[in-house]
DNA sequence: GTCTATAGAAGGATAGAC
DNA sequence: GTCTATCCTTCTATAGAC
């Protein structure tokens, strides 16, 4: 049988190399040569270049599914569920740091799973929505523009697959704590 | 003479093909049919693919190093210039909509000008965290970790050029307020 | 499971007619 | 200034030997 390690080897070299330069610009012979060995091998543990992208993208984005789903049906006050989101995203790019590039930077290259793809991703834009706006009305949060408070906050949270590596010492929970922290309480001393 | 209006356009066209796919998945083929017009067509007004990139990414680039400079000469507080910083992204943004796409996710494939893009990033990184740092230091700032904060700042003001376009309601001014006030002030009602 | 060889499509860019 | 034709390179993917 095919080694899956094998296979999982070459989907995380993948997703390095889209990190560092796209999906469209990464070739499968740059692949082939980073997993040392010549393109054509690579075809014998994956069907096409396109496979690789699904892969990373659908099991990342579903994860973030997943997460948002749990978070919303959690009995938490508003705050504590945006805290928890910011949780979610520092747990899973912790993960899948270079995964992550290809989510944010790549998605629209996904040939049949774009629109599975964008299902998700409104879902989760839609819930995240949601509990800002809850937030607003229950007084938890300022009453400010909520798409705004979304966007901000969110663009943050994606981006952390840039900075993350750059910040090794600090474990997960503090970085949850400071940016919660930031992003919530604001930076501005009163 | 070659009509600089003809080149602005094809500029302009490939940015926008630039924002929706990025730079490597975009084909001279698909340039010139967007521009109703035959790829070999092209040659004529550019010398190359790289170049359009390079007048891309460098122009708005050097315009964010300037706008720096002059806040960091200016005599504001701290908290001033953080504002007058998320103002001057709002500005460029939404002069260079689709170029802030290459200019966020597309320098990578610069050639010749990669290593100049990369010390006005620098300076401009260095200059914000700066800026930060005085803050915290004059106590406008509470004591959090600098670097965090302007993180979660940029990030937040590197995506605008994704969401400015869904937001055409908003003048640049009460964008900028708002995005100041959530940034700084926080989201939380205390 | 990896290789060499190569098919077949698509890419950037040029030559030269009009 | 735009076109057709085409060069040459590089790409994804397959065939078939080992």
């Amino acid at each position: 049988m095919k080694s899956e390690t094998r296979k999982n080897d070459i989907i995380k070299t993948a997703a390095k190399l889209f990190k560092s330069k796209g999906y469209s610009a990464v070739t499968m012979r740059d692949l082939a040569t980073a997993m040392d060995m010549k393109a054509a091998s690579l075809y014998n543990h994956i069907s096409s270049k396109q496979e690789l992208l699904k892969t990373i993208v659908v099991f990342i984005a579903e994860e973030f599914t997943n997460g948002m789903r749990q978070i919303q049906a959690s009995e938490k006050s508003n705050i504590a569920k945006l805290k928890a989101i910011v949780a979610l995203h520092v747990e899973i790019t912790a993960k899948h740091t270079n995964g992550m590039a290809a989510l944010n930077n790549d998605w629209m290259h996904l040939e049949d799973q774009l629109e599975h793809y964008l299902q998700l991703r409104t879902e989760y834009e839609t819930s995240f929505l949601d509990i800002i706006e809850h937030g607003i009305a229950s007084e938890e949060i300022k009453p400010s523009n909520p798409e705004i408070i979304m966007f901000s906050m969110l663009t943050t949270l994606r981006s952390l697959y840039l900075w993350m590596p750059k910040k090794g010492r600090l474990n997960s929970q503090e970085l949850s704590q400071n940016l919660s922290d930031i992003m919530i309480d604001g930076i501005i001393k009163s």
